[in-house]
DNA sequence: CGATAACCGAGACGGTACGTCTTGTCTTCAT
DNA sequence: ATGAAGACAAGACGTACCGTCTCGGTTATCG
């Protein structure tokens, strides 16, 4: 869509029009690809859209919200299953850091945590958010325990806790392209720990 | 100064006048510690500190390098050094979130963050105190290499960068509060692993 | 009706729905009353009748038409005949200020006027009723001239013009509290001349 | 000015920018003779005088005190002295339809009689100005008195309260080309009275 | 010791975006 | 087939900041 928008989309009855729900978020998502966090306005997308500001804000009561759905419309990262922890945490985080990377959503991603910052509505959608994905990557801890992988008294949320952070940080200052081997050591330090 | 600057300061002359420059970073302290970084604008540091924008953009050509300054002024977190590395990054980790939960640092250091999704300036900035952090974390695991403590060919950089990315997480998700124990745990698992 | 309208007013099939129509008048003077012309919108009628909106533009193509419509349901003001052309005049500006002063009839009048200045079709039919009016008070003048109290030749379209044009302003700039006295003078001055 | 403004029009200072100032006025005169009220906004002005919306606010609080500046900027209508109130009364309302006609004049002052209908702040500018009128028109019958020509007991006030009435309705009900016969019998109306 | 240069507070400038409101049109759904 | 309801694109509203600029004034430094 975007400039590209047929120009006379119209209302389709008293109900939420898909089209431009679509237009709407495929605009949002350009518009942060292009011109980044800085240059995400509710204006920039509504131009780029060509719908109305009210439009949006009957739909999306945020910035943030905006963002989340964003976001949620792009695919998943894939949670690897080799039979071996450390390298399903390796590859999990390479994936993601691959898909950050490659896709915009990396972008989306950054400007949500940071609009988290400054905006309470956006900081409890991404505690959510955030909740479901720390139980996504304990299932993987889990998974190890039950393999006897892991020893039984783990706590699978503060290991998921401290990869999504190692993530989180290398995506906020801008280390994406961060070397397999220095990710494959940090998930190695976790799993096998770092005393003599 | 702050609010209680002198409504009549002026100019000490064909230099930077100090006064100002204090007034301005302790207004900033001050707003951001009243009104979030959401109500953080230059606009309203300049009027709290009395002082002409201008002058604001003189010395700090960007709102990071404000947010900056602002937190390099803040008393420093100790590291202890108790010779047990566990303890000692517990505690770290335990100084460090008391110290950004009692004084205004957390803000003033999430804003930072968040300033540097959109600002490149703020980003450089950041990741050059960033590096600086890691370094002097990193310190507390080669004493604990050189006590034999930890074994020899661990990349310190590597772990210091999971403690600080497991703080900056706790820090941008609003759990500055997490107790004692989850904290202990998660450097545990760094400390001794947790495979079987 | 108004905001007494039953909530669950439905359409009655293939003709104007009389309960609606007077829903909307009756909604259209109250915002009026209420809310003065600054706040009357389109929207807001619909809002007070429960209406929708395209109900409205169906019926009444312009602000105008419904305040028309809504100012001519409203009871007419009486025009004396005591015999005495300067009695008249003033009994009837007496009578017009109170009535306009009294009901919600001065302020959908004056809103007329004032969507007249930038609606060609409210223009074109303030003309036409106030055509109608200027007849109307003609008749007390033609009456006075049958009497021999008026010369002859006298124009009674452009007196009543003048009687008109009198209470318009006065209504237009909020003087619709002139003492009697006033009022009186004025028509003494049209009916007996101010010269020596 | 409009969109020929110099591009670069910058401030000049802690203090009103007369250039500016200038540009809006005229912007603000131009948007009103192309595009009428209905067409008349402070955004559209601010575009056609390359402004900030803002510098417009800062400098006239409403649309009102807008239209009243632009009103007079424009040269004022003579009031005649011949020695004779009929001829004066009735010259005046010749030049005053005239100026109305043949400048924006006609325009400007029916958009502010309008916005004067939902706009406290506007009736009250107007109220002043058409005190100043009547005060103004005033003076045309207190010569009359002092030659003579008008019995000494007459409220100027009043008299010219219905000329200017008289005027004003012509204005807003678009009968600015009313020949000029009428327009002397109205006068003379006044003056000698209608009656027997 | 007088001129000059850099600083200061102040605040106006052209802009952009905000979030809300209204306009007039359009479609769906219930009657 | 019609009317109620409400979504839609569009765009104005008045406000807050942005970063830049000029002003008028002060003061330390240089010639």
């Amino acid at each position: 869509m975007g400039e590209l928008a047929a120009p006379g989309r119209k209302s389709i009855g008293a109900k939420r029009n898909p089209e431009s729900a679509d237009a709407i978020l495929e605009a949002a998502e350009a518009v942060l690809a292009e011109a980044g966090y800085s240059g995400f306005s509710i204006e920039a997308v509504a131009r780029r859209a060509r719908a109305g500001k009210p439009t949006i804000y009957r739909w999306w009561p945020s910035k943030a919200a905006l963002l989340i759905e964003v976001y949620q419309r792009q695919k998943r990262v894939e949670t690897p299953d080799t039979g071996n922890i450390e390298t399903d945490l390796a590859g999990f985080l390479m994936n993601l850091f691959a898909h950050w990377r490659d896709t915009s959503s990396g972008n989306v991603f950054r400007s949500l945590v940071a609009e988290a910052q400054s905006d309470a509505a956006a900081a409890a959608a991404l505690a959510d958010y955030a909740r479901g994905r720390r139980a996504h990557t304990g299932r993987m801890i889990e998974r190890a325990k039950a393999r006897g992988e892991v020893v039984a008294d783990i706590d699978a949320e503060i290991v998921a806790d401290l990869i999504a952070s190692y993530a989180w940080r290398h995506l906020l200052t801008n280390r994406l392209d961060e070397d397999e081997e220095t990710i494959r050591a940090a998930v190695r330090y976790v799993v096998r720990g770092i005393a003599a």
